[in-house]
DNA sequence: CGGCATCCGGGAAGATACTG
DNA sequence: CAGTATCTTCCCGGATGCCG
């Protein structure tokens, strides 16, 4: 087997395509089925496995995931990688310009939630978490702030930095965090974006902050959510009162 | 008939859902299906006709464009208006919540240009056009122009005002303007994204200028394309070197 | 277990024809 | 013009099973 298969049709691409110039329509080629962009999504803070985005996409099954990927990596969107032999496993990262569409997926999520039906309180992966915060984050809230915030979830790691009004997040080692958030993913986003009190959430015992207690409680309020845009119900009554 | 119809199955939503908190999901599952993102991208200047959707979105069928009506009326993106009696023809037109969607296009359409595979040689619709100019503006280019761009696209005509670096775009008269391109959206396309000169275009009988020909010529330089991704074929290349 | 190929059922998309 | 009805095709999702 010389190249790792041969597609079954004459040599990839015989796709659906929307044949339009519009650079939207191609990129709707590029990464417009189904969770083509949640995959892409859970790549966003570094490699994984073929077993961990099945994890991290609750619903995707096996033959899709292989499709996507195949895609993608037609695509020039993701490349995947043997990592060193201690640990010969197989993992997918993005290209330089699979990266480079955060902006998208930032534009896309800013105004996605503003969505009257968008229910924050369904399961939330690790990276979205992430993501949203590097999305959402305030820059005049976060003025004069430097710090180092952790995050254990469950297996993985994540740490926060702010400095200057400005975020970095990097999986990985939380050591020198000034504090630490110690739950799973939707009790953080419960705390950020439900506005639930740590009190609460500690005495249900789904989420526990070690080290510096103020500044977690700070790091809740920097993320301030967009204004919903006017539900079809709220519409109606409008229309109905101009009427 | 008061609610115009009965969807068949107990009023709305049945449709799959990624049953996921992340923003990017749920506008996934808004806008994620087939043609969406496109029906949005051609009400953006403006409400338009069942049939003028048909027609700028070829390959879409009747009963696609219909459901993705539905499904964008019932998300609170797209209304529906029926027009003053003397042309009492009904209409679809974004809500407010719906224009603002447009940075999402732009981010996407911006990230999307850099496809390797992207092929600016197909049929382009007007509003797409459009839609490229007031993602692509480069303000440096445009400082110091004050000006106003005609276009006639067959039957709809568009007006772009160029002032202080920012860009203004109006389906609408062109009366005033200071130049007029005249052709059809393809031509425009190969002129300001290919590189083709106007006389080229002109010999070949599929794009005309009247009046401020400087103008004119000046125009086509305010739209630079983003670089390129590396292509695979590219990168196999360096791998190749770096081995 | 990780990474697929394969088969199957349901449903969404595409094409065409038809109606008010 | 603005859709509906119908039929076919293809994609998605789930299960199973192979192979290293």
């Amino acid at each position: 087997m010389k190249s790792r298969k041969i597609t079954k049709d004459t040599e990839s691409s015989s796709r659906r395509h929307y044949g339009d110039a519009c650079a939207v329509a191609h990129g709707l080629d590029l990464v417009g089925e189904r969770w083509a962009l949640l995959v892409i999504r859970e790549l966003m803070f570094g490699p994984k496995r073929f077993s961990d985005l099945r994890a991290d996409l609750p619903g995707i099954s096996a033959n899709v995931l292989t499709q996507r990927l195949e895609g993608l990596e037609a695509a020039g969107i993701v490349m995947r990688r043997k990592l060193p032999p201690p640990a010969a496993s197989q993992v997918y990262e993005l290209t330089a310009w699979g990266y480079d569409c955060e902006p998208v997926l930032q534009a896309f999520g800013r105004w996605a939630a503003r969505s009257p039906e968008h229910d924050p309180s369904l399961p939330v992966s690790p990276v979205s978490l992430f993501l949203s915060f590097r999305t959402m984050l305030d820059p005049v809230r976060a003025r004069g702030l430097d710090a180092r915030v952790g995050f254990r979830l469950g297996a993985s790691t994540f740490l926060v930095r702010l400095k200057g009004g400005k975020i970095e997040v990097t999986r990985g080692s939380i050591d020198h965090a000034d504090a630490v958030f110690i739950g799973q993913a939707a009790a953080i986003a419960a705390a950020v974006y439900g506005g639930q009190s740590l009190k609460t959430l500690a005495a249900q015992g789904v989420l526990m902050v070690e080290g510096d207690r103020k500044l977690a409680e700070r790091f809740l309020t920097l993320f301030p959510l967009p204004a919903k845009a006017e539900s079809m119900a709220a519409r109606a009554r409008r229309e109905r009162r101009t009427d």
